[in-house]
DNA sequence: GCGCTACGCCCGTAATTATA
DNA sequence: TATAATTACGGGCGTAGCGC
C-alpha cells in the first residue's frame, strides 16, 4: 500500500468510526452530540471519498445503509442453530409453574430462588444476525426456524444496528432509550459485566438475534406519508414490516423506519458468556439496541412484579409489544435444562389478554380438512380487532359449537387469541331476538355427499369417502405441497383445486406425471408457459426431497413434522420404513401403539403401495436419509455412544443426555450396532464385550474431547 | 397426569404473472 | 400499462389425543 492509499484508508477509517458513532448516539442513545448539518457533511464527504476510490467502498460502510440495486429474488439460509420459538403462558399461575417445574428439573428445594431476567416481548418481525470478523454478513428471517430467508441488503438499511461491532469505549453511557421513564435499567445497578464485555475479545462468529420493529410514531408517520402520497396507509405495523424487511428493493427498506432491538444469541463463536445478562451488556456495549425495561429477578415474586410493571408501562414503549419473557439467566442452568422439541425449557413468554370487539355472526359454514375432518368456520360480520379485519373464525368442532352454543345470527365477542389468530369466544345471549338459528351438523359430507362419520372417543366427525373426496384429494396434495412438506413452489391452494377439478391430479402421484401433460397445464386459468415451466420445475426439485418431507406429506395419521424426522432418522431408508413390524417401529423415539399401528395399517394397504410405487415411477427417489436435519454436524450424531463405567465429571444420565443432544443415542447394553463405548473408571463385562466385537472404546477425556 | 405433537385455521403485505 | 389473481411468508393459537 502506497502512503497515499493508506492515507485515503486511514481517512475512510475515521470517517465509518464517527459516523457510526453518531448514529449511535442518534438511534440509540437519543443524545445527538452534533447537528444534522455536520452529520450530512460528513457522510457527503464519505460518500465522494468512496464515489473517488471504489477500493474504499465496502459493505461495512454507513453508505451502504442508503440501500442498492435490487434483487431478483430472495435466498434460503440456514440458521446456523434453529431459531426456536417460546412456550407461552397467560396468568400469574403459568408463571408460577413453570417456576416450579424449572426447580424440579434441576433438583432445587422449592424455597430456592431462580435467577431471572424479564424483558419486554416487542410485536415485529423476528431476525437473525451473523457477524464474522466483526461485520455484519448476513440478516435472515425466522422461517420455518431451520432455514429463513437471506434479507442481508433489507437489514443494512436499518439505523440503529451496527455494520461492524465496535466495543462501546464510552462505557457507562448505555441503554438510555427514549421512553425508558424512571424504570431501572438492568445495568445501572450492576456496572459490572459491561466494563467485562468491552474488554473482552470479540467472537469470531456470531449470531445476534432480535425483533425488527417500526417504532409507532415513526409507523404513523410512514402512513401520513403514504396517505399524502395517495397511497393506501398500511393497517398494521407488524405487517408492514414483514413486507418491507422482505421486500427485493433494499432502497424501500432504507427509506422505512425500520429499527432492530436485540434479545439473545444464537451461535456464538470465540466468545462465551455466563450469563444471559453477561450477553446483553455485551451487545449492549457492542453498539445493539437493547430494549429498556429489562429486570433482573431474583425468584418468582419478584419475576411476577416486573412482568406486571412491564404491562403497566405497555403504552410508554415507544413500539408495540404482545407480552414479555422470563428467561433464567444462568448459562449452565439453561444447558442443564435442554429443550424440548422447538423450544427452551429455561424461557417463558407472558402474554397479554387480547382486545376483544362485538360482532354479528353471519353464517356457519363447514370445510372439509385433509383426513375427512369436518371443521366448522364462522362466518362474520367484518370487525377490526387487534390490528386487523376479521371475517372468519374457526369453532373448531360440534362439541366445541354446542358447548358454546354459539347459533347463526348471534352477536358474538370475538378476538384475536395471542393477537394472531381470531377466535370467537362467547355469544352475547341476552342480545338474542328469537330469530337466531341453532346449527345442525350435516350428515352429509358438504362436499361429496359421502356419509359423515363418527369414531367412538373422537371429537371429529369425518367424511367417510377418504379416496375420491375432492375436498379431501385437493387438501391432500395441497399439504403435500406446502413448506414444511415437500415445499413445491408454484403449487398453492388454487392450482391444486384446478388441477383436481379438471381431473389432472387425482392423487398425490399424479403430480409427478404432469410433465407429459404441458397442453393441459396450458389450458388452466391463469397458466401460461412461465406458469407452467415453475410449477414444473418446482416438481422436478421435489422428486429428490429427503424422505422425512415424503412422509410428512403423505399425512398419516399422528404422523408430523417431528415423528416424521424421528423415524427417518431412525430407519434411515424408505425401504426399512415401509417394511417395518409393530414392534420395530414402537422402538423409534416417540412412536407408541397407536402411531405405530396407524404406519402399519398405511403401509399394508395395497393403494398406498400403489401410490408409492407410482411415485417412483414418476421419478421420486425416496433418497436414504443419514441424520436429523435439526442438529449440526457431531461426530456423535446418529451414532449409538454407550456408556459403561464410572465417569468423574458427570454421572451417566448426564452423559447420556450429552450424547443425545449432539445427535447419537445412548442405549444402555452393547451390541453390534454400538459405535462407541465410553469405558469410565471400573468398566466391566461391556468394556469386554465391546473389545471382543472390535469398537471403538474412548476414555473418558476421549469422550469429553469429542463432545467439545 | 403432564408434556408434547398433530392438526386445522386466519389476516396483511409483497412479488409475480396472467389478462384485460 | 394497469389491474386482478395467485402464491409465499410473516405473525401462532386452541383443542384433542398420544407418549411417557
Amino acid at each position: 500500500m502506497s502512503v497515499d492509499e493508506a492515507k485515503l484508508r486511514g481517512r475512510w477509517e475515521a470517517l465509518v468510526a464517527e459516523i457510526e458513532a453518531h448514529n449511535r448516539r442518534y438511534y440509540i442513545d437519543a443524545s445527538p452530540i452534533i447537528s444534522d448539518r455536520a452529520y450530512d457533511a460528513l457522510f457527503r464527504e464519505l460518500q465522494e471519498l468512496e464515489d473517488a476510490h471504489p477500493a474504499l467502498r465496502s459493505q461495512e460502510s454507513p453508505t451502504q445503509r442508503v440501500g442498492g440495486l435490487p434483487v431478483d429474488a430472495l435466498s434460503k439460509f440456514t440458521h446456523p442453530t434453529p431459531m426456536l420459538s417460546l412456550q407461552n403462558s397467560y396468568d400469574e399461575q403459568d408463571i408460577r409453574d413453570f417456576d416450579e417445574r424449572v426447580k424440579r428439573q434441576l433438583d432445587l428445594s422449592a424455597d430456592h430462588s431462580v435467577r431471572y431476567l424479564v424483558e419486554p416481548k416487542l410485536d415485529g418481525m423476528a431476525m437473525e444476525l451473523i457477524y464474522e470478523g466483526g461485520v455484519l454478513a448476513v440478516g435472515v428471517t425466522r422461517g420455518d426456524g431451520l432455514v429463513g430467508e437471506n434479507v442481508t441488503p433489507n437489514v443494512r438499511t436499518i439505523r440503529n444496528l451496527p455494520l461492524r461491532l465496535v466495543p462501546d469505549s464510552t462505557g457507562e453511557q448505555v441503554s438510555s432509550t427514549a421512553g425508558s421513564g424512571s424504570q431501572a435499567s438492568l445495568f445501572a445497578p450492576t456496572p459490572g459485566p459491561q466494563t467485562k464485555a468491552s474488554s473482552a475479545a470479540l467472537p469470531t462468529r456470531v449470531a445476534i438475534r432480535g425483533e425488527v420493529v417500526m417504532p409507532q410514531d415513526s409507523f404513523q408517520k410512514l402512513n401520513e406519508r403514504r396517505v399524502s402520497e395517495g397511497l393506501e396507509p398500511y393497517v398494521n405495523a407488524r405487517n408492514s414490516t414483514s413486507g418491507t424487511v422482505r421486500n427485493l428493493d433494499s432502497r424501500i427498506a432504507a427509506a422505512a423506519p425500520l429499527r432492530f432491538y436485540a434479545h439473545s444469541a444464537g451461535v456464538c463463536e470465540g466468545r462465551s458468556f455466563e450469563r444471559h445478562s453477561d450477553f446483553l451488556a455485551f451487545a449492549d456495549a457492542m453498539g445493539f439496541q437493547v430494549p429498556a425495561g429489562i429486570t433482573a429477578c431474583d425468584g418468582i415474586d419478584e419475576v411476577i412484579a416486573a412482568l406486571a410493571a412491564i404491562e403497566d408501562r405497555r403504552a410508554s414503549y415507544p413500539y408495540d409489544i404482545d407480552g414479555a419473557v422470563v428467561k433464567i439467566d444462568d448459562h449452565d442452568l439453561q444447558a442443564r435444562l435442554g429443550f424440548v422439541s422447538r423450544s427452551p425449557r429455561w424461557s417463558m413468554a407472558y402474554k397479554y389478554a387480547a382486545e376483544q370487539a362485538t360482532t354479528r355472526l353471519l353464517a356457519i359454514d363447514v370445510q372439509v380438512g385433509r383426513t375427512g375432518v369436518l371443521t366448522p368456520v364462522a362466518r362474520l360480520e367484518p370487525v377490526f380487532v387487534g390490528g386487523v379485519v376479521v371475517s372468519n373464525a374457526t369453532l373448531h368442532n360440534r362439541d366445541e359449537l354446542e358447548r358454546k352454543d354459539i347459533r347463526a345470527g348471534d352477536l358474538v365477542v370475538v378476538q384475536r387469541a395471542g393477537d394472531v389468530i381470531p377466535q370467537v369466544v362467547r355469544p352475547l345471549v341476552e342480545k338474542r331476538t328469537g330469530t337466531e338459528v341453532t346449527f345442525v351438523f350435516p350428515d352429509q359430507c358438504p362436499e361429496c355427499r359421502a356419509p359423515v362419520v363418527e369414531v367412538e372417543d373422537e371429537v371429529a366427525l369425518r367424511c367417510a369417502n377418504e379416496v375420491d373426496c375432492p375436498a379431501q384429494t385437493r387438501a391432500r396434495v395441497a399439504h403435500f405441497a406446502s413448506r414444511k412438506a415437500l415445499d413445491i413452489e408454484g403449487l398453492g391452494v388454487k392450482l391444486v383445486a384446478q388441477l383436481v377439478e379438471e381431473g389432472l391430479v387425482r392423487s398425490i402421484a399424479d403430480l409427478y406425471s404432469l410433465d407429459g401433460q404441458r397442453t393441459a397445464l396450458l389450458a388452466l386459468e391463469r397458466m401460461a408457459e412461465t406458469s407452467v415451466d415453475n410449477l414444473l420445475a418446482g416438481i422436478e426439485a421435489s422428486r429428490s426431497a429427503p424422505i422425512h418431507r415424503l412422509l410428512f406429506g403423505l399425512g398419516i395419521r399422528f404422523v408430523g413434522e417431528t415423528v416424521a424426522k424421528r423415524l427417518c432418522g431412525h430407519f434411515g431408508s424408505w425401504e426399512a420404513l415401509a417394511s417395518a413390524t409393530q414392534e420395530e417401529l414402537e422402538e423409534a423415539e416417540e412412536v407408541g401403539p397407536i402411531v405405530a399401528d396407524s404406519l402399519r395399517t398405511w403401509f399394508a394397504d395395497e393403494r398406498n403401495q400403489q401410490l408409492i410405487t407410482a411415485m417412483s415411477d414418476g421419478g421420486v427417489q425416496f433418497p436414504d436419509e443419514a441424520r436429523p436435519e435439526a442438529l449440526p454436524a457431531h461426530p456423535f450424531l446418529g451414532k449409538s455412544v454407550v456408556v459403561t463405567g464410572t465417569l468423574s465429571s458427570m454421572g451417566r444420565s448426564e452423559a447420556k443426555a450429552a450424547i443425545e443432544a449432539r445427535g447419537g443415542k445412548s442405549p444402555g447394553s452393547v451390541s453390534k450396532k454400538t459405535d462407541y463405548l465410553v469405558a469410565g473408571e471400573n468398566a466391566g463385562s461391556k468394556l469386554e464385550k465391546a473389545r471382543k466385537l472390535g469398537l471403538n472404546v474412548l476414555s473418558e477425556d476421549d469422550f469429553l474431547q469429542l463432545l467439545g
